[in-house]
DNA sequence: GGTAAGATCAGC
DNA sequence: CTGATCTTACCA
């Protein structure tokens, strides 16, 4: 089926309504990079303990408080880098962070990034199944702090192809230690 | 200026 | 379960 860019209205919402309709989205990058969400978790803002943006904006969850549609991306524990999708109308911090997908193309390309500065082979059922991990795949970093999904103004976009997904899973969010009991992660089972 | 915690990952 | 690795935010 024809894949067709979501809209910027498609962002404007609730971060746990777009997190659940963008299980099954693909994630179109650089170098024919192409991967089928099918884990993710909403982070609600000034509502949220667990958010970034729960105490306000601050140089490094600025991008939250901007436009919906674009990227938030964030460096952590030193070595990592996770991305995130922004919610919510310009002015109102909310975001869906992305923690898997699974490769539809640019597979050898993600392997080659993945494989980058490890000694040891990185198996193919571990690539892109953490949000740290589809960073490296898809060679996301601070430069992508910011990008503009819908225009693809950095090669990032998000596209619908049609593809329907079964009903998602819905559990408490992994690795949070306030708000640890909202049931604010969706994940999608088999992908048809 | 000091420090504790962190939306993680890989290896044992 | 633990170590790696360092930025950020918060407190004094």
């Amino acid at each position: 089926m024809r894949r067709r860019i979501l809209p910027r209205s498609f962002y404007e919402g609730d971060p746990r309504e777009v997190a659940a309709t963008l299980l099954g989205k693909l994630l179109v990058g650089r170098d024919g990079r192409v991967g089928r969400i099918v884990e993710v978790e909403a982070y609600c803002g000034a509502d949220d303990p667990a958010s970034h943006a729960y105490r306000g904006m601050t140089p490094r969850n600025a991008t939250m408080f901007g436009p919906p549609g674009h990227l938030y991306v964030y460096f952590t524990y030193g070595m990592h880098f996770c991305a995130n999708v922004v919610c919510w109308p310009q002015g109102v911090a909310g975001a869906v962070l992305l923690r898997g997908v699974i490769p539809v193309s640019g597979v050898d390309q993600m392997r080659v990034s993945r494989q980058a500065w490890r000694a040891t082979p990185v198996r193919d059922a571990v690539l892109t199944d953490g949000p740290a991990k589809l960073c490296q795949a898809f060679g996301i970093d601070l430069a992508d702090d910011g990008a503009d999904l819908v225009k693809g103004d950095r090669g990032m976009r998000v596209f619908d192809d049609g593809v329907s997904t079964v009903r998602p899973t819905i559990t408490p969010r992994v690795g949070v230690t306030k708000g640890a009991q909202l049931p604010w992660r969706f994940h999608a089972g088999p992908v048809m």
